[in-house]
DNA sequence: ATTTGAATTATTGATTCATTTGTTCAAATA
DNA sequence: TATTTGAACAAATGAATCAATAATTCAAAT
């Protein structure tokens, strides 16, 4: 079995105890017996609990990122690929219990300051999303001329916002509902011209 | 000396000590010499020292609203009206070092859900100065026919997270760059027409 | 109506200790 | 060589205790 796929199962089976258990009352012991092998073992792989812990958040986050990218990928116009990214992006969580769960106990993992944030280097990736749509519409002549790495940045958060809102405190249909309207005045604010 | 005025003092001399040294290391008994009386006086005011400190920041929070409300009460075009309350709202505690301390020290009291905060009442009437802002947009005809509640909400959660942004955890200058490229893009998603 | 001193009750922080858990590593295995 | 193991060691944790500090009450005084 190739390495990397070996990681793979190790970082989705201690997802799975970590998103049922939480970080402190999962032991290593706990995951390698999942895995059917001894702790000691485990430390092939990682260099600690922490690491452990946090490389699989970094894998399931990843999948996230891939996920969303590959939906706008389907799309050409870029009101459609703001449209999607919208969505997808925000109804993922919904799908992944486990990586769900795990963010509710650890809501430090959404953090709304890039300076303290573990995962900065996936986010960025995320932004960069953000930013490719925005570059696309401004260069079409259909969004305004816009400051695009501030915007950027604004819509990011905004977004992580919602992500906290309805997800780690859990307003549901409420915040839904801000979400959509939040997104529509948001295009308005963004598109030249409006159908 | 009339009560409320005597309660504005006890407040403020509480809100004072709790910005310098946190909630758990300022005593009754501080408060109480600092404004000279004995702690078992200060009883007769408030219920626990927990009330105490609820009731100052509840106090230092009705004069910021009130401060903006009073702002915008001063112009009557409704965009001006809205970017002096995007402005007036964000500045204000820049200049209030000792509120902003205490949300420093104790970031809960900005929360992104209604269900667990503190000062509900108090918000819902910073809420209201931003709905009546849309209703009067509306009417006139320069806003597009949004939901308004909704948008309100959005909003409002758009406002405390930069509020968090720039003051609680410090991003400074780039939250503030971010805020008025959000500002000014929000305010296009709302106006039918642009200059 | 407001203030006080003294007494009571509740919290907190420091310390200890037994137990669990995280981590390392030399030797074994495939 | 890459992977796995068991045994040993080190670090972290939780429970229990206790003294000190701080919160709260209240009858009496102003």
């Amino acid at each position: 079995m190739p390495k990397s796929h070996k990681k793979h199962d190790i970082f989705r089976a201690a997802l799975k105890l970590f998103s049922r258990y939480g970080y402190k009352k999962t032991t290593v012991e706990d995951v390698a017996a999942e895995l059917g092998m001894t702790k000691s073992n485990l430390y092939f792989y990682v260099a600690s609990k922490r690491d452990l812990y946090e490389q699989s958040i970094r894998h399931a986050l990843k999948q996230w990122r891939d996920s969303v990218a590959a939906a706008i990928a389907e799309k050409n116009d870029v009101v459609e690929k703001f449209k999607v990214m919208a969505l997808t992006s925000f109804q993922y969580l919904a799908d992944d219990e486990e990586l769900r769960s795990i963010l509710i106990m650890d809501p430090a993992i959404f953090t709304l300051t890039p300076a303290e944030d573990r995962f900065y280097e996936i986010n960025q990736g995320a932004m960069l999303l953000i930013k490719d749509i925005l570059v696309q519409g401004i260069n079409e002549g259909r969004f305004y001329d816009i400051d695009v790495d501030h915007t950027t940045q604004f819509l990011f958060s905004v977004y992580i916002m919602f992500l906290i809102k309805t997800y780690i405190k859990s307003e549901g249909v409420s915040a839904f509902r801000m979400y959509e309207e939040g997104t529509a005045l948001v295009l308005r604010g963004l598109c030249r011209s409006h159908s």
